[in-house]
DNA sequence: TAAATTTGCTAACGGATGTTAGGAAACGTA
DNA sequence: TACGTTTCCTAACATCCGTTAGCAAATTTA
């Protein structure tokens, strides 16, 4: 466990916060006393509520990023490619679960250019997808009409783990991962 | 085109509204802006903001369920009742985008006991995508290895349309069904 | 121990919030 | 035309909101 700076512990209670009742329901005196401090307290240390969810939303997109780049292998199979991909994308949600919920739901409440600048970003994460399902497609290994709508129902498959993941349940992120690509990749049908 | 009460006017705004900019961020100014009138003109309509959250919810959740209802036939194999009831699940979906994403995002911010409610029906609805699932396992049909995580998977897969759908786009909500359907139950690997 | 930094406080600001009270036009119906 | 209902208004309430100013204790660093 290392030690975490007043600021850290700030977005980490913030995080928590915004993902069980949301950006705008919490206010900087539910966050406050939360951490067992004055409202005004916490302005020595941060600039802005805004600044919160800022901090939380751009730093989860870095972790998407950083975690398909490790993944991601040209040299595989799109099948495999998927797979590693999943993978990584189960990994960052599950290991950040409530930051996890800030990046998918709370993300609108930034104001511009910031708010412009995070579609952007989730724009080319999903781009990555649909690479993987278009080299699919191309080399024969997938069949599916519409590239974009695929990447989209893949995605939207996983985004759903954060609303019911808990580390001490029955599965562990892995088997989450291989059960998932197992079903996206081959559906629920027995062969 | 039907004649709308005042009340229903009201809902419809406050609708589009919530799904926008969230429950929590909207204003009964902001609302009263939109429908042209003052803010406290509403209350010789409503009884309170949360009375309108609650009416879009519950609404919403009588349309699944008559939905389901009229598509489930168990006579039919597993596999048809499940492409029956996504293509009752999308068409609602599809029919009431805004609503729809009320219904999915913004019921937490309903207080007790409605929120429990909610939740209920959220768990009963649920519950028929698992029974449709857990009799295509038992017949064989199916092969997957937990029926709850096939069914939360299912259903995340098909609740992500709202953020996307557009009535005048190329895909009508019945190909979107016969898309997921086919995603869904075979995969994206060709056969 | 002295200086610098971190952390927190009280008090208060200007404005936004949901809602109520009480009244008045406008409208449909008898 | 009279009556009940629908619709909307102005004015105001009590409370909550994000944030700032100014200051003090505590902790870390030199």
């Amino acid at each position: 466990m290392q030690k975490l700076t007043r600021k850290e512990q700030i977005e980490r209670t913030a995080t928590a916060l915004f993902k069980s009742k949301g950006f705008a329901a919490t206010s900087m005196r539910d966050l406050a006393t939360a951490l067992g401090i004055e409202a005004a307290s916490i302005y020595s240390h941060i600039k802005s509520k805004e600044e919160i969810l800022q901090r939380v939303c751009f730093r989860m997109a870095d972790e998407f990023f950083e975690a398909i780049d490790v993944a991601e292998d040209k040299r595989k199979t799109a099948s495999n490619r998927l797979r590693a991909a999943v993978a990584a994308h189960v990994q960052v949600l599950t290991n950040n679960t409530e930051a996890s919920a800030v990046f998918l739901h709370e993300w609108r409440h930034l104001s511009e250019p910031l708010h412009g600048e995070f579609l952007a970003l989730r724009d080319k994460y999903e781009a990555r997808f649909r690479g993987i399902i278009r080299s699919g497609i191309q080399n024969g290994e997938f069949s599916v009409p519409d590239e974009k709508f695929a990447a989209l129902t893949v995605l939207s498959a996983l985004n759903w783990i954060h609303t019911w993941y808990k580390p001490e349940g029955k599965m562990t992120p892995l088997e989450i991962a291989n059960s998932l690509s197992e079903m996206l990749l081959n559906g629920l049908t027995s062969k």
